[in-house]
DNA sequence: TAGAACAGGTTACGCGTTTAACCTGTTGTA
DNA sequence: TACAACAGGTTAAACGCGTAACCTGTTCTA
């Protein structure tokens, strides 16, 4: 079990070497040593099996190859964060992109945000990444941490020199509006956990795209008992629309559910688009139409500014991401709605008038 | 930027100490120290906000806190294995319990098994955890490996000296069938992607679970587009039974999804029951009835056993975790089918014996 | 023929922490 | 009185690696 592991210096002295020769090899510097000797050196060290060791390497160096991935245990989430949608696929991508540029993802599930600087500091990281700390002071964040970071769907205040990476939230909410607007919707509603940052801005974005047609906004709990509870009370309300917006994939498929449990058909009866693109959005039925953000594009910017900011290339500014209209099962056409819906208006109407 | 970072030599100079007491004091050894000088550092440490360096940390005592956890990049997840439900479900909760033992958890995504040991022994990690590597020679990787671990259902010929928590495959199976037969169901297909390993297991419980019912079994193809066609020539096959038992969520969700495409009605034209009890399995509709595996408890038990092999207790034996049934929405009695059957079957005989 | 250039190395040190071994002065014990 | 025990430290070595600075001998050049 305990085999004595083979480092730098054993391979020298089985060679006859010192240890700046076998490390130069290792790191392809081979200006400075025979061929014959690289060859040598490399053997041995196949052979034998060698493997550096991290401690030696960050003590000498400074850097430990090591990227942080740190996500917001977000209380709507339950203790079950890492099991998002979006979470989860953006830890997918980060993990592929790391792995290929030869960094280590450490994953670290934060409730105090202030632990981050320590986690980054001690482990002398490459670089953060930061997920879904929406309003913090990155400012602040910047001067005490000496490391590069970027944000996923940071909501700053002043911009410049923190690399925020958010998603365009005005256009994806825009065009999930144009969408509905196409398939002749005119009653549209938001529902969201609240009316700040990303949300404010699909919500903006959907009144936008639907033009003349209406968008309201209803404001829904985060925590899934005071949902069920809402939505007891709320349901007759929400149908009154021809279609839903959700701001995320997951209050999208709760939502079909308490239709379909009501006995109401999505798209038939109710039209609802997510956001997201969440994995399971082509496996229910009906399959979700969404407007995707892309993790793996965010991923691949992120990895490639961290490594820039390792350079020196500090003034990165932030990028937004485009969204794209993902067509499934669950928008259709307000078939019969619409009709019923200006009856009925006339029918109180006339009750009021009357009364 | 660029902070001086606090060591502890700063801290024992500024107090005209050595680093070995203000070690000492760091590390609770305080036996050594009087209570005085212990005030003096702690105060200090605060003050200066000292965090310690793990590269020092690491070449010192030779062990780094972090545990790696290992994800098996099967090629059956199409590069999004951590948005699997079950991986992404075993991640959140190992996250919780590894960040409860204060240990760094370090993700990564292997294609090739052999970079395991590599990985390992480069950060002198605490501990592996060894997730989606069913059929592997673990008994080689412990020889290799100087350091404990603990495999997520490995399939092991001899058992003994590696740690197995695996999932009660069997028993998962036989409560599956004992709850279709309970609720009348007489003709049960199970779909899986292979026939090995923990499939082959989960078949035979449900074949022992719906006693003198029958079922059958359906090898599906792990990839979506194979499965696509695949499901375009079989689905008249599948609907001639009146339950389905999938050997995951994924799989389940799938053929709902097939199924209601077709214009068939779950649960009412066809009960499916899935595996592992998913994040999304209560957001669909209809919500999908499944066996649940805990991961938060094997998460616990991974953890509590790798620190027991830290203090050489290498003897721990494998544990079989058990599973529970979770009926939701998309089990109900076969209403019409059987009966329809039988008629059917009346007709066939007549035929074939006609002619 | 001086000395520059270069090939092929070696030596020495730093990195931050832990820990075994050592030191010194004081008090307790037989 | 001898010396053990202890309090409260200090010192130095060890851990594995990378790298700047240094060294030696040979060949090329003016």
């Amino acid at each position: 079990m305990e085999a004595k592991r083979v480092r730098i210096i054993d391979i020298a002295e089985e060679l006859g070497l010192s240890t700046a020769t076998v490390s130069n090899v290792i790191h392809g510097k081979t200006k400075r040593v025979s061929g014959e000797t690289v060859k040598r050196v490399q053997e041995l060290l196949e052979k034998r099996g060698y493997i550096p060791d991290m401690a030696g390497i960050l003590l000498a160096q400074n850097s430990s190859g090591i990227v942080g991935v740190v996500v917001n245990n977000h209380e709507k989430y339950e203790g079950r964060v890492l099991e998002d949608g979006f979470i989860s696929a953006s830890l997918n991508a980060l993990s592929a992109e790391l792995d290929k540029a030869g960094y280590f993802m450490l994953v670290k599930v934060l409730t105090d945000w202030s632990e981050i600087v320590k986690v980054a500091s001690m482990w002398n990281m490459e670089g953060l990444v930061i997920i879904g700390f929406c309003e913090q002071e990155y400012h602040k964040l910047r001067e005490k941490m000496h490391i590069p970071f970027v944000v996923y769907d940071g909501y700053l205040k002043e911009t410049g020199k923190i690399c925020n990476l958010v998603i365009d939230n005005y256009g994806g909410g825009f065009i999930a509006g144009e969408y509905l607007r196409q398939m002749g919707h005119k009653r549209v509603l938001c529902i969201a956990d609240n009316y700040i940052c990303m949300d404010k801005e699909r919500i903006d974005g959907l009144r936008d795209g639907i033009k003349d047609g209406m968008a309201d906004f209803l404001q829904i709990p985060q925590k899934k008992e005071e949902r069920d509870v809402f939505y007891q009370g709320n349901l007759d309300k929400i149908i009154e629309y021809t279609a839903v917006f959700a701001v995320s994939d997951f209050y999208a498929a709760e939502l079909i559910y308490k239709l379909q449990e009501h006995g109401l058909k999505v798209p038939e009866d109710m039209s609802v688009i997510g956001f997201d693109d969440s994995f399971w959005c082509e496996k229910v039925y009906p399959s979700l139409s969404t407007i995707r953000q892309d993790p793996g594009e965010r991923a691949r910017l992120a990895v490639s500014i961290l490594k820039e900011m390792k350079q020196g290339v500090y003034e990165k500014t932030s990028v937004i991401l485009k969204t794209s209209l993902v067509k499934r099962g669950s928008v259709a056409a307000p078939a019969w709605k619409d009709k019923f819906w200006e009856e009925h208006t006339k029918l109180r109407k006339k009750g009021y008038s009357n009364e």
